[in-house]
DNA sequence: CCACGGATTGGCT
DNA sequence: GCCAATCCGTGGA
């Protein structure tokens, strides 16, 4: 992506969130990703994501009603829901729908597109990589949040502000958009609900990826 | 109050 | 392929 594309590229509204969250899942492939701050700009295309939620969804947060952990979820569409997990990680979410829904989508991998120095110093203590640490520096959930350093600070930051946002960029075509089941989950593990995009090498967990529709 | 286990990862076999 | 690391949210007693 050049300066030029970044510039035309433009938010999308709250409008965008405040839908169906397997249509917001799909749609949020190909995506950037941005964290800004007063260091610079990390950035990523989002290239795999989970949707979660509602009342067939037995491996959501909310699938036992409001909590403090989960409430971020329950507070309407244009929000990100981060969560700390396995005693050392943090996942970041984008929440869907209307306030009370109690939907939100993972991030699960981002194909690094901008301040991939930054990135690699926050997940290896070091700012030159190779092409394997590059294909591995954000392909997974935990690691893409270690990346851009979020943590749940930021839980319930609003999407439309200019800290962590998103950007789009292109329009994927349908046969470039795959589904399948949710990665490391036991309760409602048949859900086709995990989306990611065909090929692409920055996807995590390459062994789970076939389509079971 | 306490025990359990998780929307993960990386290292070892 | 298997498992430990490491913390805290959650649910049941």
């Amino acid at each position: 992506m050049n300066k030029a594309d970044f510039f035309e590229a433009k938010k999308p509204g709250e409008d965008f969130y405040r839908r169906d969250v397997l249509k917001v899942a799909g749609e949020l492939l190909g995506k950037i990703f941005v964290k800004k701050d007063v260091s610079g700009i990390m950035s990523g295309r989002i290239v795999e994501v989970e949707a979660y939620g509602g009342p067939a969804d037995e491996a959501s947060h909310t699938f036992r009603g409001i909590t403090q952990r989960n409430k971020t979820m329950f507070s309407g569409g244009g929000l990100l829901y981060v969560y700390f997990t396995y005693g050392m990680y943090h996942c970041c979410n984008i929440v869907t729908g209307s306030e009370g829904e109690g939907r939100a989508v993972l991030i699960r991998a981002l194909e690094p597109v901008e301040g991939v120095e930054r990135m690699s110093l926050n997940r290896f203590r070091k700012d030159f990589i190779n092409d394997r640490e590059l294909l591995n520096l954000a392909s997974g959930p935990g690691k893409l949040c270690q990346a851009l350093s979020i943590t749940k600070e930021l839980n319930g930051i609003s999407l439309l502000e200019d800290t962590i946002f998103l950007l789009e960029r292109e329009k994927l075509p349908d046969s470039d958009i795959i589904s399948c089941t949710r990665v490391g989950i036991t309760k409602s593990a048949g859900l086709p609900w995990r989306f990611y995009i065909k090929d692409n090498p920055f996807v995590s967990h390459k062994k789970y990826n076939r389509s079971k529709i």
